[in-house]
DNA sequence: ACGATGATGAAC
DNA sequence: TTCATCATCGTA
């Protein structure tokens, strides 16, 4: 089973989006192939209020997007080296997005797309064929990095066109197997809104 | 514990 | 135009 997510999945509460993202897959087609990686970390930032939120200053040129229609792709810039991926959830006009935070893969494609990275940006990998130990992508510079994933991707839809999308390929997440945790690095958000439990990570894997 | 490294938004 | 800050990560 092999469902593309489209903007109905998208236009819904974005804190539900975010648990059910988890067991969903992140596929990127790079060249002719397709590179996926099955979800497992998601950070929900839901509306002007979340302090945490780039959006909660209001809509500027780079959170304009937040503002639009569910179902495209918000990247951007962190600490002048890492791309964060985002999709945008909820109707026009209300500011909310999920933050792409981790995911594992297959190690199959994880060589593909080393080999893929190794030509376009001759970074990765080592003469001796130094591939990273395990399959997880624990951090959302390490899932961009790898999926190759920058800014040309902002405000572009998540679908085959743009080459990056979600898939639903029948694995179901049981409540139980959800943690919820405050989300990481939002500090500056104040006591209320840096704590609030908008972080979501499979268990078990 | 800290530095890399550049976009962003607010102040001036 | 300048300045502090930052939804991070690898090295130490």
């Amino acid at each position: 089973m092999r469902k593309i997510l489209t903007q109905k999945f998208f236009n819904r509460d974005t804190k539900t989006i975010a648990q059910e993202l988890l067991g969903k897959y992140l596929v990127r087609k790079i060249g002719d192939r397709e590179v996926s990686v099955m979800i497992t970390e998601t950070e929900a930032y839901d509306g002007l209020q979340d302090k945490a939120s780039h959006a909660s200053k209001g809509k500027t040129a780079r959170t304009e997007i937040m503002f639009g229609e569910a179902g495209y792709w918000y990247v951007y810039l962190c600490y002048g080296m890492y791309y964060m991926l985002n999709i945008v959830t909820r109707e026009v006009g209300y500011p909310a997005a999920i933050l792409i935070r981790g995911g594992v893969c297959h190690s199959e494609q994880r060589e593909e797309s080393r080999c893929c990275q190794q030509k376009a940006t001759g970074f990765f990998g080592s003469p001796a064929g130094g591939c990273p130990q395990n399959d997880k992508l624990d951090g959302p510079g390490k899932l961009t990095k790898f999926l190759q994933i920058d800014k040309s991707f902002n405000c572009k839809k998540a679908d085959k066109i743009s080459g990056l999308w979600f898939e639903d390929r029948g694995i179901s997440i049981q409540e139980k197997n959800i943690q919820k945790t405050p989300r990481i690095g939002v500090a500056y958000a104040g006591s209320v809104w840096s704590k609030k439990k908008m972080r979501f990570v499979l268990k078990n894997l």
